[in-house]
RNA sequence: GCCCCGGUCGUCUAAUGGUUAGGACACCAGGUUUUCAACCUGGCAAUCGGAGUUCGAUUCUCCGUCGGGGUACCA
């Protein structure tokens, strides 16, 4: 039998992590056992539900680099079949009209310590398949319940092993509302049975749903999947993920400098492991470790340092040309920027050898970057203050002097080392305090790569005109 | 309230009926150094609590506790 599974995220507006990671687990499980795929939307509500927020929602899984096989499917369209099938359990006899005002019900089951749908069950039976019949003949709405056998609804999961249900805890829950639209549990099985899915992988919050659906099935007729509830991810304080954690959807951490092959490594790192010492995985590692059996069973915290972490590791696997261009697409927006530089493939390589260590993300990289390949710089006020303007007649004199020394300097980092060495000695100095205004002189910042490959990167012209510049600073203010 | 799931360092996790309970991130210290990183070395740090089973439980069982999910004519 052909496995087939399927991510069935509503269109919410954003792809959540928790989301994204349920998506990579079944990508992965259909992708290592040759599976298929299907991706549905589950957008019958229409309120929150739009084209843009599927969009969203594909956007985020192609850049992961999850894709489907079949899709994407609108659960909207196949409202005709979901009703059709609440019909038919309706003349089999497994569900039942429900004509009750649900308010007076609760209140009732309230007051005699019943469950709701007992109450309403009770009643609709004392009504009678044929007056129940005749009310709606005469045009009453109603709602379609399914009527719930006595017994216990045991089904395997594939992550929590046997489970049981004590049916006297199940509802007999509405199938189709009185306005004729199914609800979910219903679409959701009926949709599943429809496109042949042999592997629900999902959420853990869809566990106590399991069991409501597989009397749907059994109702029904239609062959169970096999289920597999994932664990759900928590925030920094074990709380469900909220916006207070900070980002929620891939999209926010994609536009954060994360490069998704980070993104899949560390999700797929919560709740699932390897069973060895790999952290630091590809995408093909991950395809050829993947496994249902070692999926956890308790819920994870969303890390960020880590994810960062990995992140930075992934970065040292790019090419130079894929940085660069990311690069560009960070920096195009600077009007100071000059491209040109990254075509310089000697330059460039010995350019991402000083700043890649120094970046875990896309976006610190390009901030790194900017100095070199941008005219303006982004001065650090409390670094000009510290180094500059503290001491400005001490500032100006070491900087004229470095101009002066540096401009009969042949441009190698050696020296140009020695020279400066020779100058602080000279001038009865330790070597930072040349250094140190030097540095932001040339780049804006506190923090560079070491100065002597800044200012061969930077080459003779450019460094002299920015130590020019930063006297002049000095004098204007 | 009721039903369900879960609990190993701060975090992600490994392991086992008998181990000095391993690794990674983070953190701390040292080295390196012109800054910041990176890097190297070292360190801190965990089996939720109580019973039971057992020669022996972190591992198996029960109870409690804590956390999570569900309990809709939401998905």
């Amino acid at each position: 039998m052909n496995m087939r599974l399927r991510f069935a995220p509503s269109p919410t507006g954003y792809l959540h992590v928790g989301g994204a990671r349920t998506a990579i687990f079944n990508w992965l499980f259909a992708r290592k056992e040759g599976g298929v795929l299907v991706l549905r939307i589950e957008d019958t509500d229409r309120v929150r539900s739009s084209e843009e927020h599927t969009k969203v929602i594909l956007d985020g899984l192609t850049w992961l680099g999850v894709d489907w096989d079949e899709g994407p499917f609108f659960q909207s369209e196949g409202v005709e079949r979901h009703r059709a099938d609440a019909t038919r359990l309706l003349e089999e006899g497994k569900a039942y009209r429900d004509f009750t005002d649900t308010a007076a019900m609760r209140l009732e089951a309230k007051e005699r310590g019943m469950h709701p749908s007992r109450v309403v069950r009770e009643k609709m039976m004392d009504l009678g398949a044929e007056s129940a019949k005749q009310r709606a003949e005469a045009g009453e709405p109603f709602a379609i319940r399914l009527l719930v056998p006595d017994g216990e609804t045991v089904f395997d999961d594939l992550v929590h092993g046997e489970m049981r249900f004590g049916n006297d805890d199940i509802d007999d829950l509405v199938i189709l509302r009185s306005d004729g639209t199914p609800t979910y549990n219903l679409a959701v099985v009926s949709d599943d049975a429809d496109m042949r899915i042999t592997h629900v992988l999902r959420g853990d919050d869809h566990l106590s749903n399991a069991p409501k659906q597989v009397l749907l099935y059994r109702a029904l007729g239609y062959p169970e999947p096999v289920f597999a509830h994932v664990p759900l991810i928590l925030g920094s304080d074990g709380r469900k993920l909220s916006k207070r954690h900070g980002a929620m959807a891939v999209g926010d951490y994609a536009e954060e400098g994360i490069v998704p092959e980070a993104m899949m490594n560390f999700l797929a790192l919560l709740g699932w492991s390897p069973g060895d010492d790999r952290e630091l995985m590809t995408r093909e590692e991950l395809l050829g470790a993947f496994g249902m059996e070692r999926l956890l069973k308790s819920a994870s915290v969303f890390d960020i340092d880590k994810l960062e972490w990995l992140n930075g590791r992934h970065l040292d696997a790019y090419s130079d040309e894929e940085l660069a261009k990311c690069l560009r697409d960070l920096l195009q927006e600077d009007d100071s920027f000059c491209s040109g530089f990254l075509d310089d493939v000697n330059w460039l390589s010995e350019l991402l050898g000083l700043i890649k260590p120094r970046a875990r993300r896309l976006d610190q990289l390009a901030e790194q970057a900017r100095p070199f390949v941008c005219q303006n710089l982004h001065f650090d006020m409390k670094a000009v203050e510290k180094h500059l303007n503290k001491d400005p007649g001490a500032a100006i004199k070491r900087l004229q002097s470095l101009y002066e020394t540096f401009r009969g300097a042949d441009w190698t980092r050696e020296e140009l080392e020695v020279s400066l060495r020779d100058l602080a000695s000279q001038m009865e100095v330790g070597a930072g305090k040349l250094i140190h205004p030097l540095r932001i002189a040339l780049t804006g910042n506190m923090a560079s790569p070491g100065i002597f490959d800044v200012l061969y990167l930077l080459g003779r012209e450019r460094s002299l005109s920015r130590i020019e510049d930063a006297v002049e600073r000095i004098n204007l203010r």
